[in-house]
DNA sequence: TGTACATCAGTGAACGCGCGTTCACTGATGTAC
DNA sequence: TGTACATCAGTGAACGCGCGTTCACTGATGTAC
């Protein structure tokens, strides 16, 4: 698996060869089937660490910050920001695994769905924690009229984040209890936006899209997140 | 061409053959080096020529708002932005040849630098005329402090974009003469995070990261658009 | 303590595959006088 | 109108490559009695 990951950090996802794993542990091809099934299973698994790896990190800031400062929400949100951020670009190849294009011929398996959704969970705590502490003060936002069906869904995710945030709770939770449903759909709306914004800032500078046009991606990614906090309302 | 491009679409940059695209045609594989250079040279002339068609559509969207609406910026923002995701959403393979993980053994060439910023002038244009036009009303902006070096990024970017929209006039800005380097570093800020906000959520719409979470999304991009067009200040 | 056997990690050869690229070639189409 | 030649599009065979996967195997390590 280290060898794995090391070819695949430095070839990428589409690259991956077992045989080149193989060489690399000097090992013959065949000797890591005794390891695993096949490439996708390789992938897999690949999936899963990287997701692991991100997710913890997340994690791991986002308490950090709660012990230095409980109820600092706005430094919370960004220093888990920045640690997603360090993550990436520190780890390009897995990071394009996880959010880049899909490997082609690969199918992820359900295996991957939770470990998904541990750096998004980690983030979206963040802001339920300062919901449910009274300390969500959001600007006035423009009026713009949702549509129906977009609204119900809100609502339902906010309900889904709400019990998948109690499930996981104490893990990293330390300062207080999540309580229940505490986004509401605009909150949810408004998180969407910032979650999406961060990942695609963060998938430019990978690939490299911001060429020529900006080098201070870490200030640039700094102040973006502080836009994004004051949005959601997080002081 | 022609043949490539349907090839691109089915299987996507990584798997795309030189002999699948001759295969295609019904020649012989050997014959394609008659039209292209290499596999190199065949995926360079997919990008420039998505890069065009993007631009192009997203130009066309803009040309037609104001045609339509003089003075409306918002409504050609918004219509400019669909337009884009439009495009993205139904050529996916495409898309992610531009935005998605770079092609492995493959170094994109300075051709396509060029194209690869008419779908952003275009919509830089937007915001452009309507600062020009005095028409730019953004709200109180949260008070962060911005990083000198980061700062004076932005100030030189302000200029490039005010000359390349400048040298490119004429074409689709019937309604007004670009009038210099309209924006603010403010500004700039803002568009980078508008546009890479965009472009987040369209590259997480065709990766299907927003998978079980949302499914309306057309609903949600058009409320996203609009609340960018709000920060910048767009009526 | 010693023997018999099962488990296990890794070997080496082979399979069939598709790839990018080269090269000498054929035959049709166009051009010059 | 007819001949001589050049240009051009496409052929077909071959190159060397790396890939995922299978299969029967070897020899070391562990376990049972």
């Amino acid at each position: 698996m280290a060898a794995a990951r090391r070819q695949l950090a430095e070839v990428g996802a589409a690259g991956l060869s077992l045989r080149e794993v193989a060489r690399e542990i000097g090992m013959v091809s065949s000797a890591v089937y005794r390891y695993v099934d096949s490439r996708d299973d390789l992938l897999t698994r690949l999936i899963v660490e990287a997701y692991d790896a991100l997710g913890e990190t997340a994690e791991r800031a986002s308490a950090a910050a709660v012990a230095r400062h409980p109820g600092a929400d706005l430094e919370r949100w960004v220093s888990t920001a920045h640690a997603i951020r360090r993550w990436s670009i520190d780890h390009p190849h897995q990071y394009l695994l996880l959010f880049g294009s899909p490997v082609p011929g690969y199918v992820a398996p359900q295996d991957t769905v939770a470990p998904g959704t541990r750096a998004t969970l980690a983030l979206v705590r963040v802001v339920a924690d300062a919901a449910g502490g009274g300390r969500l003060m959001p600007p006035s936002p423009p009026d713009i009229v949702l549509p129906a069906p977009l609204t119900g869904e809100l609502v339902t995710l906010a309900g889904t984040v709400g019990s998948a945030l109690a499930s996981t709770a104490g893990s990293d939770a330390s300062e207080e209890l999540s309580a229940g449903p505490a986004l509401s759909a605009d909150a949810v709306l408004v998180f969407l936006t910032a979650w999406t914004q961060m990942f695609g800032l963060i998938g430019f500078e990978i690939t490299n899209q911001t060429r020529n046009m900006v080098s201070e991606h870490e200030a640039l990614f700094d102040a973006t997140v502080r836009r994004l906090a004051h949005q959601l309302g997080l002081r």
